[in-house]
RNA sequence: CGGGAUGUGGCGCAGCUUGGUAGCGCAUUCGCUUUGGGAGCGAAGGGUCGCAGGUUCAAAUCCUGUCAUCCCGACCA
């Protein structure tokens, strides 16, 4: 197909946008894909759109391979089915409600686990009908506190969600496996690189969980990787490597010192190396308690909970949570503090805690043998050489502590460092969470009902073109991957001639023929607003036909490069189908 | 929701301090020249200065209120 842009609706931009920051927001608007009409929301011009679409093919291309089925349901749904999930209430600001005519409640969706589920729960009866994997690529609609970076974070998004209903969790184990392998072929195929990071499955529920991210600098997703080794996770799921036992015995014994004035670690450590206690302290040797309250889902009761952690290392409230989930965690306000006298706010220690028959969860540093300066549960005083194991006893161990660049990986090699990435795909095994809400079941060979499992799986078909921008452009504007941009082969008639003219129109009809797609700059303009042009749309090959003709060349650039290469006439098609179709 | 910034032709901006009835660049239209890296000259069209009050002979400009947008944070299957 010939794409002339001569009469294309398209107007660039010489200059950025003055609402658009993050490079992919500033070059779709530039290069003319896209335009805003709202906060969060876009229209798709015909560039845009072709871009959009192609992506949208690699996707149902690679989810059709993997035996999914594309349905599609309604955005405007009725608020019923969230109601029986809970999820109409606890969406909260999130979502668009809105009345019809009746006063009827509806919602705009912001993902569909109700409609897939009781769509399957109206069809399917049998274990035989099982398993099925359904998917949809729809626009959903999200009341986004901020909408913000474009196309990465709208109010209105295409997203390809699946979702897969198995038996077992055998079943649903492979159905997860499966859609992941899927999308590792989408995400390649998109030339995109990206790392599949452990995450927490957040309030969908469920256990199994990997998110997909885009390595982008303007990414909103915080995540660590080793140096060495191809570990990936998100802060959240970064598990602690836990330091050898130490023997207890020879540990000099336990301490109290009077420190008057040190209720912080800053304090402490000072006042410790200026006490001339025969070493020199660090952070890292005392040993901070944290007091927080937890309470179950549902109920009204607030319990304490107290995390040690070695004193160089800050809380990290995100990691806690993710460690409690389902249960909430909040820290402990002054009116705590009063009601519970053995308390010493900047003193406590492990010992007032046990007694107390308060929780006490550590660092998982904080290992058999090791020795600490901490709290002594009385003003100005303080312990040194409490010895883990001998003087004191957890009752188990938490992730509380901030991860940060320079620890050791996880898996035991290199050292980690921080990255930021744009969240692209989500899997994860939700369970029967859905089907329990619906009383999904299977009628068993054995006659008996069967709850069905379910995985839920999801890719941001809109953010990817951003994501992908994200990834590759330079100062001329897009670079796309090939058979991602809105054309193969971008041609650009640099003259005025006749025969420079119907020398371009015979190079994009052959190439059309060939079956490539063509964007072919058949308008009046100077050349150097063609070749800006060219550039800053990103097709990733420009064949140039100009005064080259006369000896029967054409030029062939490539977009990513700049590199030049002159070519015979004869020999353009052959040329440009080897590189497209590599 | 907290903090910051900004609202002036389609886009990007100046003008506001010190009130006098709106200007520049890009884009668009016409003519001539030009034609391999966003051309030159000449002409033209297009703006209730976010909105509402107020002060004043006179408000883009000063005052009050309000709305909106963007950025940072909180939030975010």
């Amino acid at each position: 197909m010939i794409t002339r842009m001569s009469s294309l609706f398209l107007r660039t931009l010489r200059e950025d946008p003055a609402d658009a920051e993050v490079p992919s927001h500033r070059l779709l608007v530039r290069a003319g894909y896209v335009r805003r009409v709202a906060p969060g929301g876009f229209s798709w011009l015909p560039l845009g759109l072709k871009v959009l679409r192609n992506i949208e093919r690699v996707v149902r291309e690679e989810m059709d391979a993997m035996g999914g089925q594309e349905i599609q349901f309604p955005a405007l749904l009725p608020r019923e089915p969230y109601e029986a999930t809970g999820r109409w209430t606890e969406y909260g600001d999130n979502i668009f409600r809105l009345k019809d005519r009746k006063n009827a409640d509806y919602l705009l969706g912001p993902t569909h686990e109700e409609l897939f589920t009781l769509t399957v729960k109206g069809e399917y009866t049998s274990y035989k009908d099982y398993p099925v994997v359904l998917y949809q690529i729809q626009t959903k609609y999200r009341d986004e506190a901020r909408p913000r970076a474009g196309i990465l974070r709208g109010r209105e998004f295409l997203m390809k969600d699946s979702y897969s209903f198995d038996l077992s969790d055998d079943g649903l184990a492979d159905s997860y496996q499966k859609h992941r392998d899927a999308y590792i072929k989408i995400f390649d195929r998109l030339g995109l690189k990206y790392v599949i990071v452990s995450a927490t499955s957040g309030a969908m529920g469920g256990s199994a969980s990997e998110e997909f991210l885009a390595e982008a600098e303007t990414g909103e997703d915080t995540f660590v990787r080793s140096t060495e080794s191809g570990y990936a996770a998100n802060v959240e799921a970064v598990v602690t490597p836990v330091p050898a036992a130490q023997p207890v015995d020879g540990k000099p014994a336990a301490q109290v010192h009077h420190t008057p004035g040190t209720p912080t670690i800053e304090t402490l450590v000072t006042f410790l190396n200026k006490a001339d206690l025969g070493r020199e302290f660090t952070a890292a040797d005392t040993l901070k308690n944290v007091l927080l309250k937890t309470r179950a889902p549902g109920a009204d009761k607030w319990e304490l909970l107290a995390v040690g952690l070695p004193g160089d290392r800050e809380v990290d409230m995100k990691r806690i949570e993710a460690a409690l989930e389902p249960r909430e965690v909040a820290i402990l306000e002054e009116a705590d503090f009063a009601a519970h006298s053995f308390l010493v706010k900047g003193y406590i220690g492990p010992k007032a805690l046990q007694d107390n028959g308060v929780t006490y969860l550590v660092d998982p540093r904080v290992v058999t043998g090791t020795a600490w300066v901490t709290g002594a549960d009385k003003a100005d005083h303080h312990v040194v050489d409490l010895v883990c194991g001998r003087d004191f006893t957890p009752d188990g161990t938490i992730e509380a502590a901030e991860v940060r660049e320079g620890d050791a990986s996880p898996d035991g090699k290199g050292t980690l460092v921080a990255a930021r990435g744009i969240e692209i795909g989500h899997i994860f095994q939700l369970g029967r969470k859905y089907a329990d809400a619906f009383s999904l079941d299977a009628l068993g060979a054995d006659s008996k009902p069967i709850r069905i499992t379910m995985g839920s799986y999801g890719i941001g078909v809109s953010r990817l073109v951003a994501a992908i921008a994200e990834q590759s452009y330079d100062d001329h504007g897009l670079i796309w991957p090939r058979g991602i941009g809105p054309a193969d082969v971008h041609v650009v008639i640099a003259g005025k001639t006749d025969e420079i003219r119907a020398g371009g129109e015979q190079v994009a009809a052959d190439l059309d023929a060939a079956g490539l797609t063509v964007l072919l700059d058949d308008r009046t303009a100077m050349p150097g607003v063609k070749f800006a042009d060219a550039d800053l749309i990103g097709v990733p090959t420009i064949v140039v036909v100009g005064r080259g003709l006369a000896n029967g060349v054409v030029e062939v650039k490539d977009r990513r490069s700049g590199e030049r290469t002159e070519v015979a006439v004869g020999d353009v098609v052959a040329h440009l189908t080897e590189l497209v179709r590599g």
